[in-house]
DNA sequence: ACGATACTGAAGTCCATACTTGACTAAGAT
DNA sequence: ATCTTAGTCAAGTATGGACTTCAGTATCGT
């Protein structure tokens, strides 16, 4: 539903993306849903940074929390990974378009 | 030659994009290229400010520079682009595969 | 030569944030 | 009822990083 550029903050998504721990709880989540202290077992890290880490996450669109009974069931969002691609589909057509064009101006110099 | 999954510092590119200065930059560098006082002036920063971000960019693909005299001339570097578009492109088989194999197990409730 | 311009490097400041501990609540097990 | 497990909340620490200033170096204009 929301376009391409009105992304509210790109900037945190990437942020989100920029850190080891969240990017190891992203793919731990790849392997489907877990708990909070499973996802804290392999990272050497507390329950508690993984609860923060599990904020930004879920504040950026990249996962899904949902509590049944006392356990914390974590899943993976597609918000944030679509949020990544929609950026670089409106970026490609920006950057490379505008390359493309330097080298045709560039190569058409027998043009005058 | 290396596939998608071995960019070893993935984390370090989307740092560099996660800074709205750096993102500026990239900005401003889609017009055309740039000396880093023109590419200063408008951001409310100093020169050594953007001599700083300007490396981080440099080392993770994103700007190459050339020194011409006295003046760095600042251009876009596609690689850093390719770079976010390889990730997205694996990560798409990865996680939205997974998701919808998970749809079709659990015919899931979903809220939204 | 002289001064102005364009940048660079070292060093320091300051704030965000990734992490911790410890006290707490709530839910399941016995 | 009690103990244990799962997670949360409030502080506190500490390291990284975005930024500054100041002192250079090199290049250009006159």
């Amino acid at each position: 539903m929301t376009p391409a550029l009105a992304s509210p903050d790109i900037g945190r998504v990437f942020h989100a993306l920029g850190d080891p721990t969240r990017r190891a709880i992203l793919d731990r989540l790849v392997e489907g849903p877990s708990s909070v202290s499973r996802l804290a077992e392999p990272l050497g890290v507390t329950v508690t940074a993984i609860g923060q880490h599990l904020q930004v996450l879920e504040e950026t669109g990249f996962v899904r929390t949902r509590k049944l009974g006392r356990v914390r069931s974590c899943s993976l969002d597609l918000a944030g990974f679509r949020t990544v691609e929609q950026w670089a589909a409106d970026h490609r057509a920006l950057w490379t378009g505008r390359m493309d064009r330097l080298g045709d101006l560039l190569a058409e110099d027998d043009d005058g």
